[in-house]
DNA sequence: CTACTGTTGATACGTTGTACACACGGCAAG
DNA sequence: CTTGCCGTGTGTACAACGTATCAACAGTAG
């Protein structure tokens, strides 16, 4: 009698590729998805409630749950939707590669800030998608010579700097749409009390400097890619590539 | 009439550090700190409500929020609170001494799982602690010929790198705890159907070698220390520091 | 003792995720 | 054509959450 009991329910992702048997239906996987991602995009993480999705799907709000278990799912859902945006060239050397795949994951998450603003759990899932990139990318660190472990720990530091770069670019553009700020200058003067008072302590005098005499604050982009050129030197320098 | 409706009321900061006028309380922000950290370290951040929280100071609900403006002060505070255990040691050289970040960093979140939780807003917020951090590993890194600009981007990439590293980590910790399994081994069981599935698609060919031939799957330490050598060699060999 | 000010308690409201039972509608078997 | 079934969407409901509001209290100054 138990037999079924712990049956571990069709992944999503299965049910994801298989078509349903009628056809005939308002919702899917698929639509969800985009119509998540579309509120998202507009109004930001925190518009997405089931109730709101099913509204603009024009269902009800518990309409969904027929095709996801809940709202983790949407949001993995809503990660592989906008990842299918994200192909690597082929046929371009490992280091190419590498900073197509870092540049083309910040044009996306600067499309789709809400991105960052999910928990690790739901952005760091194992979609079909996100599996394509991965497989690009490491199938461009083939036959260079490095083992399995070398290969992926190329793959893993890129991705772990892209992540945290993003991780901190987004907070900042969240925090400035959140205020409706328009830019980082904006924001300076905003913040300059608390910064004031944290200066104002004297504990931070190299902080401050920086604050008095850095040029690029607001230069994103050159930080980003003078990260990922101190990244990928140390991989060619330690791997010999 | 309307002088004071939009005083930003004084920060939280300014708040913590300066005692409370009547000495005689059992609340505080300290205390509201200490213990939502408790919290979290022992049942993780979905434990952490304003309820669970108050009623583990043993007031009412509504109590803390004297002291806080809301749960986004509290998980800054929270952060704040356990970047007290972090200090770098002085007198070392930039590397080492960026190492010294990278790895305390790494403590830091492996003790208090919850920081990979928490949304980058509230983990990137510019608390005292946290600044303290950010000071010393500037000021390591002062002394050597860079501009402000390119040492901000020596302390920003290591950071990056850790916290994206990091955020993989614990995202991997998280599932295991949640599910309470053990280890990598058997997180590699339970998802095998899911991988198996993927697999049989016969769309990543090369993640499956990876799969089949790596030898340092659970080694997280190594996949770590491997890819910020990579970062620091890179900001050596730039840099020429 | 009294009045005041800053701290804690009690109650309540709106919103959220989601469990559960029902209603509809197209297709297969008779 | 009728009948039964199963996959799909609806309606209602509940517990938990963050937090607004105001009443009750205590400790100090006068």
């Amino acid at each position: 009698m138990a037999t079924e009991e712990d049956k571990p329910r069709e992944s999503l992702w299965e049910r994801l590729e298989r078509p349903s048997p009628t056809p005939r239906q308002t919702l899917s996987p698929q639509r969800i998805a985009a119509a998540a991602a579309a509120v998202a995009d507009a109004e930001g993480l925190e518009a997405i409630t089931m109730r709101r999705l099913a509204s603009e799907l024009g269902v009800a709000p518990m309409a969904p749950y027929r095709y996801v278990a809940g709202k983790d799912d949407v949001l993995e859902l809503m990660v592989d939707h906008v990842y299918a945006d994200l192909r690597l060239p082929d046929g371009l050397g490992w280091r190419e590669t590498m900073r197509a795949l870092a540049l083309g994951t910040r044009d996306l998450m600067l499309r789709h800030l809400w991105l960052a603003q999910l928990s690790p759990q739901a952005r760091l899932s194992l979609t079909p998608n996100r599996m394509a990139v991965a497989e690009q990318a490491l199938s461009a660190l083939d036959g260079l010579g490095l083992d399995a472990d070398a290969m992926m720990s190329v793959f893993r530091a890129v991705d772990a700097y892209v992540a945290g770069a993003l991780n901190y670019e987004s907070a900042v553009l969240n925090l400035l749409r959140e205020h409706g700020w328009s830019d980082g200058g904006e924001l300076r003067s905003e913040l300059a009390p608390q910064m004031t008072w944290h200066m104002r302590t004297g504990r931070y005098p190299t902080f401050q400097r920086y604050l008095r005499t850095a040029t690029r604050k607001d230069d994103t982009r050159w930080q980003f890619e003078s990260g990922l050129t101190y990244v990928l030197d140390g991989i060619a320098a330690e791997l010999g590539i």
